[in-house]
DNA sequence: AACGTTCTCGACAACGATTGCAAGCTGTTC
DNA sequence: GAACAGCTTGCAATCGTTGTCGAGAACGTT
């Protein structure tokens, strides 16, 4: 005991492991495991005994420990790229649909540094099997991974992928949200995409495009850029679109941040929101009713994405002979919200 | 091997372990460690070879088992009760932070279901010394946490506590906050206070209690209420002071949530912000300049509070020496932003 | 009093990694 | 050609738990 330099006793107790426990009780380390787990098979003096050390010296077993040797860990992991709106809200949900239950949160968030596709391997490949009994990937990068725990994607980058996803119906809702921009009179309408590897960014294009095409007005390619679905990605395109000649007097926005930022840049360019540009959004973001004006948008029960994903990945757990069975690919409804960002064009028709 | 039933082969592969590398690689698993964690001593040769094998299997390491053996992990954990915007920002420093050294993030949420100070105990005493070198608190319900591992605070019950703590100077912020609306014009000021276990909330109170006093304006213990930091907890009391016969003319809000929850309930009693009452809050979340109209508020680096509660943490877990320093106790200067949520009362003085 | 059950509890082998130590192999030097 | 040094590699202990198995105690039955 001797032999180690210890520097950190200064407030740092060593932790109580189950043996210091077992010693001080007088019993063996699997009795006190028996304990804890409150298994049959222990004298009620003996229980009490050691029920007694155990809150004494304020045990609490090594989750490390115990994942390590039974591969329960009752632990669900949350991987997400990045903390913003959208992922804060999937998380919101997540946690809901753990209220009462036994399972347990952690979120691992990346976003830190470079190579986002490694990145998620790496955690997924390292947590899974070991720290936690499923994963919910949120907006993933990677279609596919290989692992050996369930797994589930909210957002995914495809629907046609091997473990259950979740998503609203973005097709419709895009459709919806351009259909009332048309409705309102526009007809040169300009689209801030997202990130096209997600299936969401690829499906709102498409109704975009099939909204216009359904009401008879030509597809201008000029008038749809990628903005990234952040804030960041998608000043640059937000201000490309509002500086050409024959500006569009609409915008459909990908998402509702990269509305919002599309907003912001109409403003310092002097346009005012609706007069004389409309914008809509996509999600309904809480920050979205707090934009001025308040934002139109798409609702998507983001919440209830998480919500469902995290019951279903529960059940993938507990049922393994589930597993079996071909993946369901969840799409939640959209419904359009509209607030006071959209409004008829000045002059109905260029 | 025949003796469980499988279920799960269905798409799930058995975890590659070190053994199995081992095997097909034909050395030693500690060889294979050793070229995992690129130790000296290793022929090249078989370097490459066991190198070409992991690659092959997709080996990566298991974080349990690793940690359980040798006490570092290079994982932080970061603890908060909810994704709330305050915290959520923390978060983007706390990650900055670890931009280009080797240590990976983890969060706990919390948040699901009721005992909040039983569930920090659980977790901090369970993933510490364990799957974590070192934890962040982000505002802790726990003034005191016994454990084996490097701790830090952020927004804490008290500065005097024995880890180090992170905060804004929110006395002199509360200070200035009330001062300007005092100068406004304003003598009648509402209060809507935060979580009093939060030193943060005691000081903001305190700078809005000595401002008014400076000021000569008598203290009216009907004006101060609390309400919660939340936007669910603040609207009752936000209600309740706008309910007022002698309504305030300007209300002073302890964080951002609540002053936005406090212009929303004024909308909804037909009041004009700021005509009819002026609003300030605290923190300057990104949320507050999307507010209709933009919020006056202060400004505190959250950002800067998770950053700088890393670079401690990382140099505690680094240098053991350190740990038997008093904790420092960091206090980050705050600074007013004035935006179109205050303005001067419309009869000066009543 | 002898025997069979049931109950309680401890020994011990995993789980998947890291690491000190010693053994094997080469190659050098006298 | 023997002794030794230096590399490379494997053995085995260890981390804190859980779960299996069997030993012994306690009790009831005849």
């Amino acid at each position: 005991m001797l032999d180690e330099p210890r520097f950190d006793d200064a407030d740092l107790h060593e932790r109580v492991t189950i043996g210091d426990v077992a010693e001080r009780a007088g019993v063996s380390i699997a009795t006190v495991s028996r304990v804890v787990n409150s298994r049959y098979g222990v004298a009620p003096a003996t229980f009490e005994k050691v029920k007694a050390v155990i809150d004494d010296l304020g045990y609490e077993s090594s989750l490390i420990a115990r994942s390590l040797r039974s591969q329960r860990t009752h632990v669900i992991g949350v991987l997400v790229a990045d903390i913003e709106p959208f992922s804060a809200e999937v998380l919101k949900g997540a946690a809901n649909a753990l209220r009462g239950g036994d399972y347990e949160l952690v979120v691992y968030s990346g976003g830190h540094g470079g190579d986002h596709v490694g990145w998620e391997r790496r955690y997924v490949s390292r947590l899974s099997g070991t720290l936690t009994d499923g994963t919910v990937l949120v907006t993933p990068t990677v279609a596919e991974v290989s692992l050996n725990q369930p797994v589930v994607a909210v957002d995914p980058q495809s629907s046609e992928s091997a473990f259950p996803t979740f998503a609203s119906q973005n097709y419709e809702g895009a459709l919806t949200a351009t259909r009332h921009l048309i409705e309102l009179g526009h007809r040169r309408i300009g689209f801030l995409g997202g990130r096209r590897d997600l299936e969401s960014a690829r499906l709102r294009e498409q109704g975009y495009r099939d909204a216009l095409h359904e009401a008879g007005i030509e597809f201008d390619a000029e008038l749809v850029l990628e903005g990234g679905f952040k804030e960041a990605t998608a000043a640059g395109p937000a201000r490309q679109l509002l500086a050409l000649a024959d500006r569009p007097s609409a915008v459909f926005a990908a998402n509702d941040l990269s509305a919002i930022q599309t907003m912001r840049t109409a403003q310092e360019l002097g346009l005012r929101v609706p007069d004389d540009l409309s914008v809509i959004g996509f999600d309904n973001v809480p920050e979205s009713a707090l934009t001025h004006p308040p934002l139109t948008t798409v609702d998507q029960s983001i919440q209830a994405l998480g919500f469902e994903a995290v019951r279903t990945l529960i059940a993938l757990i507990e049922q393994p002979a589930l597993r079996r069975e071909p993946p369901s690919h969840v799409s939640m409804p959209t419904k359009l919200v509209v607030r006071q960002s959209t409004a008829a064009p000045r002059a109905a028709t260029a």
